[in-house]
DNA sequence: TCTACTATCGATAACGAATCTCATTACCGA
DNA sequence: TCGGTAATGAGATTCGTTATCGATAGTAGA
């Protein structure tokens, strides 16, 4: 049976307390950080799980897994800035349409799709301006 | 200025043999079964060199680096079957479009995307029934 | 409430992809 | 041909992630 302990809830209010995608080492630093301490395996575990259940969404970037707290159920893409990590959910009927039909026409079943977009958020770009 | 080795020949062609994504220490070990002295650092330096100059391109997958030889110059995605890995380069400025219009209508500049198709090809589906 | 079972935890070892080091090699312009 | 130096490669190293396994604690049932 599925058990519900303190780890698991202070990995979830970690994740939710970031606006962007974070790193397991990361949520990790900052829950010891906090007075927690809890193990850096437990950390990945507890990700790992949310991830299954739809509870968070992750994605690979410069060679690590990274973890936001999404709206859960929705399926949903992302634009996310590549300095600050800002966090942008968008949905595109269209992209998801087109996904499929693409497969489709190659013949290509059970067809999933990673679509993610990166750029330089307003505030990022007008600091980057000033200096 | 950059010299021509047959080591990053050997890579390209090496990379040209294989219909779908590979990863550099797959391409190592075939180049190395097939009497190639080559070292792998040098595989990972000529894949990442390849993928510069537009001659590969790569994708990241439960945690490594795939290249493939690509069509040159021209922008693209692809639909890739999770099973044997054939892959289908595809075009779509709709979703290039999109994501351009997208990151632009969220005050996003410099933006960039990953679009990706997984599924299973059809001769991979008929295999699966039939066992 | 008290037990017993066992899911979960966590310190640490192990793993693996990728990069770095640096002595050696060899490409190529002069 | 020769010299400068880009490139190579064996091995060490980094670093994110997973496996190990004894200890801990959640929870169903008495
Ligand atoms: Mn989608
Ligand atoms: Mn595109
Ligand atoms: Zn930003
Ligand atoms: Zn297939």
């Amino acid at each position: 049976m599925k058990r519900n302990t303190w780890q698991r809830e202070a990995v979830r209010e970690a994740l939710g307390g970031n606006d962007g995608f974070v790193s397991a080492q990361t949520l990790h630093s900052e829950l010891r950080d906090a007075g927690s301490p809890i193990g850096l395996a437990t950390v990945y575990r507890a990700l790992a799980d949310l991830a299954v259940e739809g509870e968070a969404d992750s994605l690979q970037a410069e060679g690590e897994s990274l973890y936001r707290a999404c709206t859960p159920g929705q399926h949903h893409h992302h634009l996310i800035c590549r300095n600050c990590g800002l966090t942008v959910e968008i949905e595109a009927d269209a992209v998801e349409q087109w996904a499929q039909a693409t497969a489709a026409a190659h013949g290509f079943s059970q067809a999933t799709h990673v679509v993610d977009v990166f750029g330089l958020c307003a505030a990022c770009r007008l600091a980057a301006q000033g200096s």
